[in-house]
DNA sequence: CAAATTTTTGACCGATTGGACAAACGTTAG
DNA sequence: CTAACGTTTGTCCAATCGGTCAAAAATTTG
């Protein structure tokens, strides 16, 4: 009788399934926000009644906290490739490319992200004031190098990460309003292509070390 | 006997209420979004009782879809005051200036119109593609223009003003975040002052016409 | 096979939700 | 004063919420 599920011993049947509700629960949460989610709307997206679910799940913030805890590694790796041993301005593009990407290919854990932050972050602002802040202090770093070595543009590197953020998480938390303000024509598939021309421009003529 | 809400002939202690449960309601709505704030919430926050509030409003939404209707006329003011009679990079500059002004002096309503956005924008679809879209629309042209005359660099108005949006109103939605990496030094009252200071440089920088 | 264990479900519970309603209260005009 | 009207509130309601529980069903083990 194993009904703790803290225990990391899981039967197959087990992983399958709390992989299978954290899927459901991915869509529902990153579209109705944790309170305007219910414990019934994920069990039946996850196709099974909703004491099954809790089965799985005792409470409804784990199923929460167990998404947000695999977020934070897949949705923070592009910034931890960022490394020194590249050309600068080649890293820094391919950095808004990973992360442009992944807005085009995870828009639902973007989404889930940006809920928890719009919301205050209660549930994870010790990973942000944590772990957070180590990494972008730590890439800042490389990038005040790089600066310093008038590899790239002086300016404030924090602020830099944050509008590679913005503007990369945009296409996905933004969606909407992108396909609706480009119209049909141009809000296509072709959006995150003509997105990257765009940024790639923005970001890298701006931050050209002048010659 | 005139308890229709819908009629615009209003009392003076009507305008007060109504304005009153307003204040609140941006105040609850943009913390916890729609579904995730109550009635008792916003009522106990205004100062009233349950059903005192909903003798001015009937229902939840319609308090809702009060404060969305005055936050665009709002918000996209900035966008309207764009004109074609100054300086291109001036103007630029300036709307900039005027986007991050208000992410810093009106930050629950941007998170107010985020919550909506990222919800899908079931409330407001048909402002996205309608007034939104003629008004953007409208404003890439301009933007177009002066790159044809050559005063800024030839990239794509949309986009322009997508990263515009972005990059700004991330201070405002995501601002736990972002005073969590900045830390209590960083993090203060400049931080905004900062910003500007970036987003200048990251855009004109990068908008100046190859000379 | 049968016993033990895990998985699934229907029924149920207390709390909270959005909202209705009539009665009470306050204010103003005659 | 009093009648009429606008305002406020206590009480109540059906629906939904997160979560429990015992028992059935399925699976694994011997």
């Amino acid at each position: 009788m194993n009904t703790s599920m803290d225990a990391p011993r899981r039967t197959r049947i087990q992983q399958e399934k709390r992989e299978l509700i954290l899927e459901a629960a991915l869509e529902v949460f990153s579209t109705h926000g944790f309170r305007g989610s219910t414990i019934d709307q994920i069990a039946e997206a996850a196709g099974m009644s909703k004491p099954n679910l809790l089965y799985y799940f005792r409470r409804k913030e784990d199923i929460h906290e167990a998404l947000m805890q695999r977020l934070l590694d897949t949705w923070l790796a592009p910034l931890r490739e960022l490394d020194d041993i590249g050309d600068p301005l080649t890293e820094l593009r391919s950095y808004i490319r990973r992360k442009l990407e992944m807005a085009r290919d995870f828009p639902r854990e973007s989404r889930l992200f940006a809920n928890e932050i719009l919301q205050g972050a209660p549930r994870i602002m010790p990973l942000l004031a944590g772990e957070l802040k180590t990494l972008v202090d730590e890439k800042a770093a490389v990038i005040k190098g790089w600066m310093r070595a008038g590899k790239i543009a002086r300016t404030d590197p924090w602020h830099l990460i944050f509008s590679i953020w913005a503007t990369t998480q945009h296409y996905a938390d933004f969606d909407v309003q992108v396909r609706a303000v480009l119209g049909p024509n141009r809000g296509g598939d072709g959006r995150f292509e003509d997105a990257a021309r765009f940024l790639e421009q923005l970001f890298l003529e701006g931050l050209k070390p002048k010659s």
